[in-house]
DNA sequence: ACAATTAATGTTATAATATAACGCCATCTG
DNA sequence: CAGATGGCGTTATATTATAACATTAATTGT
């Protein structure tokens, strides 16, 4: 993201308190239905993505984990979001060494990105594209996980300075 | 890539004296076209690249920079990836936090990677996918770059002690 | 040819990202 | 309730990457 970017990002919006309790009401019930557990920690974790308009890094998370301002340590962080991946609640975009919350099919280990380089929007579209790799395109391997990350200049942001 | 596999890893295999100079020749050329100067540095983490059967870290080029053994200081690697990738004669995978050298059609910025978790191999496949991105995906984005990183288990890994 | 400019490198230091290892406690299972 | 497992807290450290500035090399204008 460009240091002099004006724009605001909003590709994904934060969500309002509603909307924030309905999804990780959601998550916890996936959980149950999986014998897998949303600790503290895990949800305060999934709790914060939710919150954010934009890829947050690591170290955003450990910084804004405690609620009186207290930091968390990596390791928390880390085994959190390692959890959260592993559900589908969240996806690492490599590109950006960040982390956002899942906004589809949480499970399916695909994810498609479209990132603006100057405003740091990250915007999750639809993956219908990934099911288009043929077994010809795969060479016989057993796919586990996809993800593309398309870098570029959102919308509001062409046509202005260029960026960084 | 798991610990225990014992599989060679080959996707790519590293080129040989050769062939070595002529993706060399063929990559001073391209500079030359283009105003661009492969310098001793770059063209050495080229080399480094082009003989290497599987994915490199940026401290695995600085380890092995020096000819008698005498490591980079970082910024040298570091810088003469930053060139490689835009003249498109190399690639960064994002998941590995690891370099490739270009098997297509460089400049495009389009790559797309198949990745086996078991042995480490990263294989490089045309990225005609890529292109279908269509505009209604696209949203809007001007996009300058697209990556796609798909992992599993290559064919020669499967059935295998379960990877890591 | 020479000065001015730009591009690339060398060097030191440090920032940013991520994990190993160990002990403790909670939950599950027999 | 004993043992096994999973998750967490904690300390320390590993890995990956860049900032900043001095120096050298190449290019450009005159």
């Amino acid at each position: 993201m460009s240091a002099d970017c004006h724009h605001s990002v909003g590709a994904h919006p934060g969500l309002d308190d509603d909307s924030l309790g309905l999804a990780l009401a959601d998550a916890e019930t996936r959980c149950q239905s999986t014998q897998e557990r949303l600790t503290p920690p895990r949800r305060r974790v999934l709790e914060l993505l939710l919150q954010s308009d934009a890829p947050l890094k690591a170290y955003d998370l450990i910084a804004a984990f405690g609620r009186q301002g207290e930091p968390a340590k990596p390791p928390t962080v880390y085994r959190a979001l390692e959890f959260l991946e592993r559900m589908g609640f969240a996806h690492r975009i490599e590109s950006l060494n960040a982390y956002v919350p899942c906004r589809h099919d949480a499970q399916s280990h695909k994810a498609a990105f479209l990132i603006c380089d100057c405003c740091g929007a990250a915007q999750e579209f639809d993956p219908d594209l990934l099911d288009r790799l043929s077994s010809v395109d795969m060479a016989g391997y057993a796919l586990r996980s996809v993800t593309l990350e398309a870098h570029g200049l959102c919308p509001a942001c062409q046509g202005e300075a260029a960026p960084s």
